[in-house]
DNA sequence: ATAATTTATATCGTTCACGATGCAAATATA
DNA sequence: TATATTTGCATCGTGAACGATATAAATTAT
């Protein structure tokens, strides 16, 4: 009873807080452009591929529209995004970049670079990174067909 | 300038992914009883030693005290913790378990084990685990240290 | 063609996270 | 001892996340 719901012990609770301190390390680096780390997010999938409807966005990041949609209402209020209405489909709203959002990907080109290497430690090297990738995805597919 | 911003090759994205699709794990499991996962957390704290301060807690969690303070209330709200002034100390509210605090540990003892099997795949067995948390906490440390 | 169903997005309510700030108790300093 | 500083907790505001629900457009079935 005592060891399994020990905290040290618990995969959740590494991968909660690894992912909560990440995004705060992100924080000083996109705050002065007036993002957050999830408005960043969205501009790594518009930066791919431009002119994505809310859905496309929100199946990329695995996130529900509503969560979506009001993150890039704040990202239009900033100029950072267009929405339209999509012509073929009118329920679409289809999501560009605007010049500022285009922009700033010179802007951030320092910051995966400067991200990456405040991760890198002992055990976490350019070798062992991919077989982390490897777990996580891992471990992602697996709760995603959980979730189906 | 393409590649380094690939969404695939963000190990932030992984996390901030693994973590949330764990989060919706414990949901079905949790939700029954009233529970969020964070305040789950905050009871595998309380399990390991009762009576703390909201301080030790938070650091505990590593989060902050202004996000554990209205946790704990809602946690008292239900009956599963209470809060009192600490006896030398009047600034410290010390957080203990109810019966119904204590009464969860019996009712979720099937919880790690469930979510834990919920997880294992092709390259996170038994034997990958502990190396995957090796990598977690020395991403957690290097992270930690750079706040300070 | 009309009705039923599905799909795309949005709205609402609740609960985190967290930066900024406030306040009172405890501690350190003058 | 009086004053300054630190500490522990709380309040406030903003931005995610997400379950539940709503709405209108598109698709399918009758």
């Amino acid at each position: 009873m005592e060891e399994k719901f020990r905290l040290d012990n618990q995969l959740c609770f590494r991968l909660y807080t690894a992912s909560r301190l990440i995004t705060q390390a992100y924080h000083p680096l996109l705050s002065g452009y007036g993002l957050t780390y999830p408005q960043y997010l969205v501009l790594l999938v518009l930066w791919e591929k431009d002119e994505q409807p809310v859905n496309d966005i929100a199946r990329r990041l695995l996130l529900e529209t509503n969560t979506v949609t009001p993150l890039l209402k704040r990202m239009e209020a900033e100029g950072i995004v267009s929405r339209r209405q999509g012509r073929k489909d009118a329920r679409q709203m289809i999501v560009g970049l605007t010049k500022k959002g285009r922009q700033l990907q010179q802007a951030l080109a320092d910051v995966p670079e400067t991200v990456g290497s405040s991760v890198l430690c002992e055990s976490v090297t350019p070798e062992t990174v991919p077989g982390l990738f490897g777990m996580l995805d891992d471990i992602i597919a697996r709760l995603l067909e959980k979730r189906a």
